[in-house]
DNA sequence: CGCATTCATTTAACATGTTAAGTATCTCCG
DNA sequence: CGGAGATACTTAACATGTTAAATGAATGCG
């Protein structure tokens, strides 16, 4: 309550605008922001102890339960774009978490999969990461959370198809 | 549906892992990130055609309902941090979409406010933003969304108190 | 008053997000 | 088979996220 800064939709607003537009530390992108800042913030110094950032460890999560998968679906799988996959990948080859290999079959193919130092690396991680879990499980509730994660799912889903007019445009 | 990789959860799942983690693609911070990309890919698009990123339409319209604000709570209202505020109000500030004065009283506080330009761009996207907003809205249902933003309120305030061991030794 | 401490903001350094362009490879059709 | 177009990935460029350190200004206390 009272760390709340003093509401701005109260009090002297000045008449800087004219459309009455939605507080907008209410508005959906911000409640998604902040609610994954409150959970995010308690892995990361795990994390950090190992040398891991967020992405990283999603990377890292990705490849062990895999055999070997190429770059585009790793991409699509640990929710990153190509640009900022490729810059990870290669500090992760040189810090040897990480392997790669061209397919044979498709020489702009690349093979990605998670080295043995890698798999050291996620079980010193795993046993802390998944005690924070537990216990932001045990905070908010089980059921409220598979709650939550359902209406995550949903809003995703009626999101899929809409398309601004820009991509619109692009689709060629 | 079929935008969707294949599920990594079925399949040959190698004997990398002892420990059973969860599904990494259903852990809550993906479903938080993927529901907030889904959201903020509508807006995007709009906002970019007027020149401004998601960080600097917050910061706009944080201090649209405001005169003046300090720097800090402008980081908090904005939920930015300290160093990516800094630099963005550089930055709008050179476009003049912003204003500054050091504050009379403590000449270490700088007081924000948005210009005449600012509230006129503002006036420009405001209308889009609001109709993208509404159609979201109009998908997902207006009852769903305020159940969301209730729960994830509701996880953020479950978890303010929470701090890793890490953090606890920065305390002092 | 003098100075160590605290505070507000900025700068620095490195990692990622985001879009556009580049490179190498493959596919397919004439 | 050969070259236009598609595909997989990388590089480039700019903006932000994140943490640490620096800077400049206020505060408190001896």
């Amino acid at each position: 309550m009272s760390k709340r800064p003093a509401d701005p939709a109260n009090g002297s607003v000045p008449a800087a605008r004219q459309v009455p537009m939605r507080d907008f530390s209410r508005s959906l992108p911000m409640s998604l922001l902040r609610a994954r800042e409150a959970v995010m913030r308690q892995f990361r110094p795990s994390l950090r102890e190992h040398g891991l950032t967020e992405q990283q460890w999603r990377i890292l999560r990705a490849l062990a339960a895999i055999e070997a998968v190429e770059v585009t679906e790793l991409a699509r799988t640990a929710f990153l774009l190509g640009p900022s996959l490729s810059r990870i990948l290669r500090d992760l080859e040189a810090r040897n978490l990480i392997e790669r290999k061209t397919a044979k079959a498709d020489q702009r193919r690349s093979m990605v999969s998670i080295s043995k130092e890698g798999v050291k690396l996620m079980a010193a991680v795993a046993p802390t990461s998944e005690a924070i879990y537990a216990e932001i499980t045990r905070r908010f509730g089980a059921r409220k959370l598979a709650e939550l994660q359902e209406m995550l799912g949903e809003l995703e889903h009626s999101l899929a198809g809409l398309r601004s007019a820009d991509d619109t445009l692009a689709e060629g």
